[in-house]
DNA sequence: GCAAATTTGTTCGTATGTATT
DNA sequence: CAATACATACGAACAAATTTG
């Protein structure tokens, strides 16, 4: 008779007085006990229930408090074409700030936490230099109307302070940010981007900064960028920056050719 | 005494197991039983260790088989901006497949299914026609290697079929792309089109189609793209495509400027 | 094709721990 | 401190899916 097991027909039953806004958002659902009572099953299949709810999204449980109907975080978008009139880089330093003025919200940053690290992986791989290669690491994090917004992490090879770019490693901002500052110090002129998109699970770091929940159930989109320069041998890296951005509060926006001069509306989920 | 609970610190040796290699990608773990015995722990606490792995990807449970170590699927790359040679918007029609042939795999899709529907939501509010406006859509299921893919939608304006684009309703892939088609048909030209990138859990359609748990662990990349013809007015919306791809089999490029003329790397996890 | 064995899935009951009010 | 609410852990039984003999 029960196609589906118990636990799955009352948590269906619950998503759908939520989404019929029965149970408005970041409102207290039953306890597990009044629950247990309304549907007449055990506690511990109510709990399994309200687990199915909680990794697919739908409600948060806080220990001594109860279970609540999640709120979406109003969505913040990224830009990441480059700006036709600056040709300035979407989501980055100057940039990403002003898109977040522009839409009427608050953003802040941390000072940048500079250190000398070994390159690894997908940067070695990206600037084009040996695994182990010194590189100097900056690592921000910001936030819109308070609340953790992106952590971005740049990477430059060693050699450019050799050079001369001694500001990378200051512990501040750049004004007008590290793009800008090597062009005038040693011009550098970034010639293109590309952008690489990921989604994964967030590790533990991040999990921490952005309060996500440890299971693991709010992805976060990865956005690795990499700065190229114009040479003989044709375009050549000269910085990687990776952006993590928690999927639940981000939308991404890529624009190319002729759009509407109006900022893009966020997607109804 | 123990700072994390039991079951967390049987997902976490396990976990290491995993990522030492000692538990090899595809392999089977030790049944609940023999991991009970091993850990000195219930039935009940190995399954919330396993659950705990398993909503963090690093296993899956079958039924009647046992749990098994995820194998990574080999992610696919999908270009998002525009070919600077061909001007055709990336991930679309024949510059998606050509794009995965070019990597030396084998893309495929099925015939067009053609619907008239009434515009909700965010394809009316970017079409920017009342709702409930009769829309044409084709939807299109495709495969790499002849694994599930993306789910691709698109959205036309009925009025387009008035006007004489009366293969817009043909259940059959237009050659050359419906993009092209416009173009011959009513002379109408793409200049432009902007893609919102949204990350979220799938529905059930998608589960079904991607074969993804229904749990809800693996998210979906959802791409919308809204294509725009030259007016008057300004760029005008013409069309909208809906693109879903499941989260772990997929990585998404994005262009701008001189980058080089290699294909992006994939980035690894 | 069928039956048995194996393995995970569901559901109950119970007890105790921990966080919050 | 007490009451409330969720978190962890144990044990037990039967169901459902899959493989094997």
């Amino acid at each position: 008779m029960a196609a589906d097991p118990m636990y799955r027909r009352i948590a269906e039953d619950l998503r759908s007085k939520i989404e019929a806004g029965e149970l408005a958002r970041g409102a207290q659902l039953p306890t597990e006990i009044e629950l247990r009572d309304q549907y007449d099953a055990s506690r511990n299949t109510i709990r399994d229930a309200i687990k199915w709810l909680a990794t697919n999204g739908l409600v948060e449980t806080r220990p001594g408090q109860g279970t609540f109907v999640v709120v979406r975080l109003d969505p913040f978008i990224t830009t990441l074409s480059a700006d036709p009139e600056t040709g300035l880089g979407g989501g980055e330093g100057d940039a990403a700030f002003a898109e977040v003025r522009d839409r009427g919200r608050s953003p802040s940053a941390s000072e940048a936490r500079v250190e000398v690290q070994a390159a690894r992986g997908n940067v070695a791989l990206r600037l084009r230099v040996p695994e182990g290669t010194q590189v100097i690491s900056r690592r921000q994090e910001r936030f819109i109307d308070g609340t953790p917004w992106s952590l971005q992490t740049s990477f430059y090879p060693m050699t450019l302070v050799a050079s001369g770019a001694h500001r990378l490693l200051d512990a501040t901002n750049i004004p007008g940010g590290s793009v800008a500052y090597l062009r005038h110090a040693l011009d550098i002129v970034q010639v293109g981007y590309r952008d690489s998109v990921v989604v994964r699970t967030p590790d533990h770091d991040e999990s921490t900064f952005f309060k996500l929940p440890d299971d693991g159930r709010i992805p976060v989109i990865s956005l690795m960028r990499t700065g190229y320069q114009a040479s003989d041998a044709g375009p050549t890296p000269f910085r990687v920056m990776i952006t993590v951005l928690p999927a639940d509060r981000n939308q991404l926006v890529i624009n190319s050719g002729d759009v509407p001069g109006t900022p893009a509306a966020a997607v109804r989920p």
